[in-house]
DNA sequence: TGAATCTGCGTACAATGGTACATACTTTAT
DNA sequence: ATAAAGTATGTACCATTGTACGCAGATTCA
């Protein structure tokens, strides 16, 4: 078995980060070979040799960007112990220190919406919200978790739509700090009506 | 000044249904005149006629879809008095029997998306979410109002990439009256910290 | 060295897209 | 009736797309 080396092993890389811009810029609609290959400065048949057809191409780039979305919004909630905590690191999410860029948020709403018709991409999303919600179910019952982590999408959402609007920490705060209260005060009380209904013993 | 009548007076229509038929099912990218025209069962050049472009074609699509939602969903909630009919018409909306369906949701994200890269579809969309806010705030104070939008928001978009797991109403009920709570809470001691901070005096 | 194999790239092709436009049909005004 | 204006459609053109494929270097093994 002979074996080739490239000559230029970045350029795999490079043409996927390619891609991701475009795809930001200008929607996965507009994520042709040539524009991306353009953006990457690479000839056209550069792209074509390191994905076979174009799927392969937008499916392995949304798969690196859920590696790299992963452990940047992961892990400060992870660290978090306590329920203020808890509070704080999803207010930094939402809108503070940890949040996503308005070009993250982007790209999360195109793999969203062009994982409705592709099975592979579908699952890479699944992937990034099973891992989301795995580590808020470290300190939230279930539901709450849910509740939790589609109000930050509706917020990450929101910030989209308004770039020049950014959202009111205190009301983000007190709206987590809600969320978060019933969990805790059902749990005192021993009450598994409503929140914790859906949560699998453990 | 002569004037001609049209001899199919429902073709502009039927066509701006078509649109949106093709939209969810296969994505604004796949909506192509000639692949309307096909949907609607007429030729290609009737698209054209009525549509000077491509673009017009499609934001009207997308305002005709405004138009119809908006009377469906906001009249219950405008009905909603007392905080509990509040929490029950919110509950309704999300996963209830006033809620959209999974193909209003995936058309719902199309505009949203296409409204990230098309000025006249973004105005649609504020449109579209300042008359949801307007609805809620007759109820509700402005900070709240947008928690409850973000996560109705995060609700829909949850449900459309899972179709066959539905919400547990009991876990999105009590999330909502937590959210719905903590304004009145406030209210009631006057604090108007937090969540009454952006309210505009009206 | 030389043949085999892999890496990398430019070109070509069939399909599909938006849109321009010439043509035909309807209605209206005189 | 007839000309003008508006309605409606089929065809054609050019740009862009994904992909197939042949050709050139590079690398490896004998």
């Amino acid at each position: 078995m002979r074996k080739g080396k490239p000559n230029d092993p970045e350029r795999r890389t490079r043409i996927l980060r390619a891609a991701l811009e475009v795809i930001a810029s200008e929607g996965v609609h507009a994520a042709s070979y040539r524009r991306i290959a353009v953006q990457a400065g690479v000839p056209l048949g550069s792209t074509t040799y390191y994905f076979a057809d174009l799927e392969t191409l937008i499916v392995s780039a949304f798969e690196t960007l859920r590696d790299g979305l992963e452990p940047r919004y992961a892990a400060p909630m992870r660290d978090a112990r306590l329920d203020t905590d808890v509070v704080d690191a999803l207010v930094a999410a939402t809108c503070g220190s940890t949040a996503p860029t308005l070009t993250d948020i982007r790209l999360y709403e195109e793999m969203h919406l062009y994982g409705a018709r592709s099975p592979r991409v579908a699952e890479v999303l699944r992937d990034l919200q099973e891992e989301s919600l795995m580590v808020l179910r470290r300190s939230l019952p279930d539901g709450t978790a849910r509740a939790v982590d589609a109000l930050m999408w509706g917020w990450w959402s929101y910030r989209a739509l308004h770039p020049g609007d950014p959202l009111d920490q205190g009301m983000v705060r007190s709206a987590y700090r809600a969320l978060v209260d019933i969990a805790v005060t059902r749990m005192e009380r021993g009450d598994r009506r409503g929140v914790a209904e859906s949560t699998p013993g453990v």
